[in-house]
DNA sequence: GATGAATGAGAGTTCATTCAT
DNA sequence: AATGAATGAACTCTCATTCAT
């Protein structure tokens, strides 16, 4: 990718943490990256290549750095991902993105688009845990659940457990980290 | 509430099944209800505030609904409970709404007057789930768990499960009904 | 005059005051007379209409206490006069509607009725001018000018000196009233 | 400035001249210059911001073309300058601009911005004319008067007579030049 | 005599997009 | 590769006016 994309790639999510996504214009992006609208336009063809190319390489990176994360065993690495997903990094701007990424997600269902990437991302989280569920199962460190739907299951909590932070500001991530550990992660762990 | 009112709120609901939230347009809400812009004004001062006083009465009568459900024994009403707000009522029309709301709630963190409601409401649905498991404990028909915690695992992972189901398209909602029953609602039932 | 009729002169009046005449709406009119605005309708057919009955009666009741105002000798009456018409009575209303009724006037080329009224009104300022000129000189306290013509210079004057204090805030009313007195009140009198 | 910038300035000279202040419209404005009304916004944020520049070049170039009258002595000169004031170049555009720029004047109470501008235009009248008696006085054509004082009053008077004049469509302006030369500039000139 | 509900026309402003350079 | 100028379509909101009651 040529550094200009990169740029402006890198100033679509800057005005993303500060306008959202509701209110974020080719203006905005612009001028964050110090460049004309027109030159937007030139590397992509719309507002929408726009933003599912930024969807694209943004998931791909966030991907890369959940690849990163290793433990020696499988229920440290389980623990260490459902961190990362329940908390992410927690900046300031991480907040704020966390916000405009909400409202990206919500447009889904109207932009295949962004929908196709949003769900390949999904996908593959799924299989991140699902594999070291079924990890956990060869090494004998967890029961015989069925791997893929044990995911499913910590994805959904996980994902429901952020976006009532994020809309509703009263954050109980850590009483359903808690109460996920005692309900299903201790229901996994061998002894 | 005029009948005025009462229909323009119809229409609201309606334009937002057609059109999302981000789309919604107050000529589209007039255009539903077959009257002019301008009624829409003389009614209600801004769009936002409109849009306030839908959620608030949609809120409402959702609560009313899940109220009026009922069952001989607590096990049965928590089934009840869960199923109704994983799955909803499944008519096309709530397929549509649903997709609306989950815009609406991207919007709550830049819009106190919706966060607020929206707050409100999951107050609600955790009481509803808090209470009913409290009254499972004090039956004799559940274990002796925190009401609250295990209420708020169980709406983190049903708001979770509809949203990727609104946004993904990806219908994972049985499975996780099936893991919750399992992992939580299994641990929960004395025998 | 019904009794409405004069409160919603009144409220026009203070209406005036608070929004000037550019953002003057019969809305406000009807909210400072706390009645409907359907009753102004009803009672003048047209904003203009109202406008106009307005700016009679205003005119017509200044023009009374224009005439109220006495004095023993010609050249005091004139010192007394020129006093109100440059300075009128310094209450803050009295601001606020000397901005309003300039805005007012301004709208007399485009609105004849408007400026008919305001026509008969400086007809009746100049002759009550020129009428106090002109005893003066019967009564051989001031020279033998041609009191129309002076009445007008004398017009032409306050009223500028006023819009200018209006519109730039910069008061010149005093320095202006001291050289009327030296160039032409002087000039007039006999001794 | 750029050729568009000044078209559209030049349109709206003539848009004011054409609907007046008050019914000045983004559109009218747009018509008159040929363009879209989005551009006017591409080139001014606001219409105010577009007046304020109007208004700000106008006088600008309204106080050059006084600056370029030029006589060979002081009285002859006041005479010009006074005329000028008085008349202005009565062409009829110039009759509808009057109008025009009368109402902006008397929103120039409610907008700094219009005040700020007129303001400094009337300082710069004024001491065109003080200037001009100063000269006059040192010179020995003027008996020695207080310039500051006899130009505002001059300017009040000029600025009267030409509101009534537009306001009333009375015209008193050759009237009150008489008036004045006989009470005011023949006090002034030295035999 | 008085009201509340309703309208239509139009205002200023925003924004993704295009095009000539 | 990059820009500035320009557009068109759409948006929310305002307001004098009307009409049924």
């Amino acid at each position: 990718m040529s550094e200009t994309k990169e740029e402006i790639l890198r100033a679509t999510y800057h005005a993303l943490c500060d306008h959202g996504f509701a209110d974020l214009t080719m203006q905005a992006i612009a001028d964050e990256a110090g460049v004309s609208k027109s030159l937007l336009h030139y590397h992509y063809d719309t507002k929408q290549d726009l933003i599912t190319s930024f969807l694209g390489t943004f998931t791909e990176r966030f991907e890369d750095k959940l690849d990163a994360l290793d433990a020696d065993d499988p229920a440290e690495r389980l623990d260490l991902i459902v961190d990362r997903l329940l908390f992410g990094q927690d900046d300031s701007d991480q907040t704020d993105f966390g916000r405009a990424f909400l409202e990206l997600r919500a447009q889904a269902p109207h932009e295949p688009a962004y929908r196709d990437q949003l769900a390949a991302n999904e996908e593959f989280l799924r299989a991140v845990l699902a594999d070291t569920i079924e990890d956990g199962i060869e090494q004998g460190v967890f029961h015989d659940v069925d791997p893929e739907r044990t995911a499913r299951l910590l994805r959904a909590t996980m994902d429901g457990a952020r976006s009532q932070h994020i809309t509703l500001g009263d954050d109980t991530r850590e009483v359903v980290r808690d109460a996920l550990d005692d309900h299903v992660l201790s229901d996994l762990r061998v002894e």
